[in-house]
DNA sequence: TCATCATATAACAATATAATTATATAAGCA
DNA sequence: TGCTTATATAATTATATTGTTATATGATGA
């Protein structure tokens, strides 16, 4: 994993952006799984429009990318992002939240999918 | 060097800390030497209020410690902190900044030392 | 003990953030 | 085309953050 070197700036903005626990969260998620809003709406058990106003920091800050898929759209990691190395250091400290997605498939049935 | 995994919370809590370029580029000055407020105060040309405010949070946090030698308090890195090794990776992420350090003293007689 | 210096804390103002509700847009389908 | 579903955006509100000025505290030294 390359050690790149950014301004002070670029990586306060990243961190600030990671340095709450809804994108946080999201950005764990994301890094394995591409997500649809709706899935993510169920996980965090939020209204549509924080989920996607979260989103949408994190699309600005080109830390994730969007997709559409008939009526879906879906989110998924930036691994091009130039502080992604950076991000993969910072998820390697939190616990693995890949259950939540598992959980909720099984709880939920989904529309996406 | 360690990888410890904390919870979502502690580590959006560090995170958000790390996430305002005065309070990053302080704790990258910090994990060098150990710096007195009224150094701190020169280098950030920011008021006295206000670099305690700063150091008071991440004081609080317990990413830096403090001691007072006779008149002036230094804070110094809180290299036992669970979560150091995820600061040491972030600031090698950032480029060094002891230049601030080494520039201020060129240019102005600082009184604690 | 009193004056001074270094720092912390309190009070406040300006701004930023994050959530909600209401509304707009865009795709898919009868 | 018009209805439904999924998502985005706007408007608003509540709260958090960051800085400033004013003041308190605590150590030093005459």
């Amino acid at each position: 994993m390359k050690q790149i070197v950014a301004s002070v700036d670029e990586v306060a903005t990243v961190l600030k952006l990671l340095g709450d626990k809804t994108r946080l969260t999201m950005m764990a998620l994301l890094d394995h799984h591409d997500c649809c809003v709706c899935e993510l709406v169920e996980i965090f058990q939020m209204s549509q429009p924080a989920i996607s106003q979260h989103l949408r920091k994190l699309k600005d800050a080109g830390l994730v990318k969007e997709t559409r898929k008939a009526k879906w759209i879906f989110y998924s990691m930036n691994k091009e992002h130039e502080l992604y190395s950076l991000i993969k250091n910072i998820l390697a400290h939190i616990p693995d939240q890949q259950e939540k997605l598992k959980e909720l498939k099984e709880r939920t049935k989904i529309s996406c999918e």
